[in-house]
RNA sequence: GGCGUCGUAGCUCAGCUGGUAGAGCAGAGGACUGAAAAUCCUUGUGUCACUGGUUCAAUUCCAGUCGAUGCCA
């Protein structure tokens, strides 16, 4: 079998687009599987706020990478990348087209790309770090990280304390700069990629996106968010459709609130997604709806 | 009907004793290598309700009109 045989079509857009459904519709046609590259329909514990496949959709084509974990295991891109590859090693075995659906830009990209070796995060490196951004504020770590790293500290952006804190946690961890270890290397695949991208005017996806938020709130999300509210502090939860659930469990704000906040903030996630996917020039745009035209893309 | 308060950016509102206006949110754009549904950056000209008046100058003072709201009848 040749690289040739083996194509994995991506299928990727912003939240409530469509692709789940679109997704379904290809993996039938070419009677294949599909993998998830969704970071939070991951955990089977979080189900109507993740929009997740339904037992219906799941039963029409076999899923991989969906609900296979708890809130409660650690889990990255890194180990995404192995799993995922994994997979489509042996589902390459029956099917010469895969298909992976998701919205996050970051795990696709290390499927596709590759990303980089790097140690896995030190909890107690981490918690170090954290305290001094939590009592010392942010310039301590602009400081360490001038000082460790001046080649990232020169083009990272500094008011980020996510990128600064993780560039930190490896230099101390490898006693190596952060910026060494990160070379980008592209990975060699063994299968052809097509990427696709699915679309629509920013006002019919905005409208989709309220629609499915009071869905979701009629399918239960608000219990479901209840019955998670002590694991708030775990990070899978911190995810739109939860965390404002979460301020409505202190009081802190009404049920309407919330669920307002929930779609202001899904907006703001699809434009995010948009953003990062447009920037990437391999992407072919279609309509959720234009099965037929995508199916002939594949096949040229 | 009388008296009072209010009418400023899509929304909520700031604008001290007159020199044509500014925040938050929304919206828009962007960044992104193990937290990524995360995290972060940039972005605010609008008949200051309308019509007159006073003034060198009015969103700001005065009068009237309209609208909203409260109290009294």
């Amino acid at each position: 079998m040749t690289i040739d045989d083996r194509l994995l079509v991506v299928i990727a857009g912003p939240t409530a687009v469509g692709k789940t459904s679109t997704a379904i519709a290809l993996a039938q046609h070419f009677n294949t599987e599909i993998i998830s590259a969704d970071s939070r329909q991951f955990f089977r514990e979080m189900s109507i706020g993740t929009a997740a496949p339904s037992m219906q959709e799941l039963s029409l084509v076999k899923h991989h990478l969906v609900h296979h974990l708890s809130i409660l295991d650690g889990y990255n891109v890194s180990r995404f990348e192995t799993d995922a590859l994994a997979l489509m090693e042996s589902l390459f075995h029956q099917h010469s087209v895969i298909i992976m659906v998701g919205g996050s830009g970051l795990y696709i990209n290390a499927v596709c790309h590759g990303i980089d070796e790097l140690p896995d995060p030190d909890p107690e490196i981490r918690r170090q770090l954290k305290e001094i951004f939590t009592t010392q504020g942010i310039a301590a770590l602009q400081q360490e990280l001038t000082l460790l790293d001046p080649e990232y500290a020169e083009k990272v952006d500094m008011s980020n304390p996510a990128r600064l804190l993780r560039a930190l946690e490896i230099c101390r961890a490898t006693g190596i700069s952060y910026s060494t270890l990160r070379t980008n290397k592209p990975r060699h695949r063994n299968f052809r990629i097509l990427k696709l991208g699915l679309e629509l005017p920013r006002d019919v996806l905005y409208q989709r996106i309220n629609n499915r938020v009071d869905a979701m709130m009629m399918a239960g999300l608000r219990d479901e968010a209840l019955s998670l509210y002590p694991c708030r502090h775990l990070n899978a939860l911190n995810t739109v459709g939860y965390k404002e659930l979460f301020d409505y469990c202190e009081g802190l704000t009404s049920l309407d609130h919330a669920v307002e906040k929930i779609k202001i903030h899904s907006r703001r996630y699809a434009k995010r997604q948009l953003t990062w996917f447009k920037k990437d020039s391999e992407y072919t745009w279609f309509k959720p709806d234009e099965i037929d035209q995508i199916k002939i893309k594949v096949l040229a």
